[in-house]
DNA sequence: GTCTATACTGGGATAGAC
DNA sequence: GTCTATCCCAGTATAGAC
């Protein structure tokens, strides 16, 4: 077992890898898994394309690396309010928080987004072992909240759901949006509009006002 | 020029094309374009590999027909408002017919879905000529409602898109909602359940209690 | 008019060179 | 340890049979 010590990753595979990486995520999100090639991939990664597969033995593993990292983004930004706090800010530093993660990596989302439409072939797993866990202890918060009168009775996964899509949609839909507001991509100050707008209906339906 | 009459479909070309038409939708809601095969689309509607770019030239042949076809129920199903209408049934009526649509045609909103992430290669000139207008008609009208008191002030583009977000988000993300609920497949009442709390929030935001 | 055997292409993966 | 010539298969499309 000579490989058990986590040696460092020579110089050059590091910068060969983090480049395929980034690649990856914007190729994967516009194409999705099946239609991505790697052959794209390599190119826009600046490498032969049989070189690829030296680095990530098959298009699934790399796929998956991309997923695991957007995945701990994704679980780790979004993951600090808890049952001390008051559930407005609480909501408000969430759906922000959201908000922003659609502006910054509009890929990350669009990458899920089209993963979970296909059925979540490769996410399933995730999504019973570590976000249905995460959205149950928060549920489990609301309930609380809701139990004090802090606000008013919601259905709280359903809450989450439609969060979860005004926010991303701004990523995801990013072409639609574009096209309809007539301009190239979207602004910061696009963003905030949408986000004002969720805070109000959000505040209202749990009358937090 | 022997075919200028519109000769009727032969019968047996009318339930091959219904049935390939049947399938494809199916098919492309789950891969996509780019990562659907003719030969899983063939074999779903029950013919022969090859048979199918008898009737349909080409893939692309066959994917345009197909959103062709979704955005024709699309439009219609949803353009049943008007200015002489009061703003609150205007938004319900749209907003239900709209969960409608994600609850019985799943698939068309989920190949809807997938386009546009995609950045609508096949859709972008429909955004511009057919939505687009439409849009613009109904910002119009809802502009006409503000000036005359009937609501409040909100910007009209992004509340269709939240509005589109929220109701799309039941069909095109199904497959988390149910694992989150813990169900084999979303029900009605999940639906009906969703399209309340949208109605509160839009209500709310418009100031239409 | 309807159907299928077959050609051709592009893409994932590997054996072996450097 | 790094890279690439090459293989093989899957997928679209067609030429020609029925």
């Amino acid at each position: 077992m000579t490989t058990m010590i986590p040696r460092r990753k020579s110089r050059i595979r590091q910068r060969n890898e983090d480049a395929i990486l980034k690649a990856a995520e914007i190729v994967f999100a516009q194409r999705g898994f099946g239609a991505a090639t790697t052959a794209e991939i390599a190119k826009r990664a600046g490498i032969p394309k049989a070189n690829l597969h030296y680095y990530f033995n098959t298009k699934e593993d790399l796929y998956t690396q991309v997923l695991e990292n957007i995945l701990g983004t994704w679980l780790t930004a979004a993951d600090d309010f808890n049952e001390d706090q008051d559930p407005k800010s609480a909501l408000e530093n969430y759906i922000r928080t959201k908000i922003e993660l659609s502006r910054t990596r509009p890929e990350a989302s669009k990458i899920f987004a089209k993963e979970i439409i296909s059925g979540a072939p490769f996410l399933k797993d995730h999504l019973r072992g570590d976000i249905n866990p995460w959205l149950e202890e928060k549920t489990r918060i609301f309930q609380s909240w809701i139990a004090q009168g802090k606000m008013a009775q919601v259905n709280v996964p359903h809450l989450f759901f439609l969060i979860w899509s005004m926010t991303q949609t701004y990523a995801d839909f990013s072409t639609q949006i574009s096209i309809v507001l007539d301009k190239e991509k979207l602004e910061k100050k696009d963003f905030d509009t949408a986000c004002d707008m969720i805070l109000s209906m959000v505040f209202a339906l749990c009358n937090l006002n």
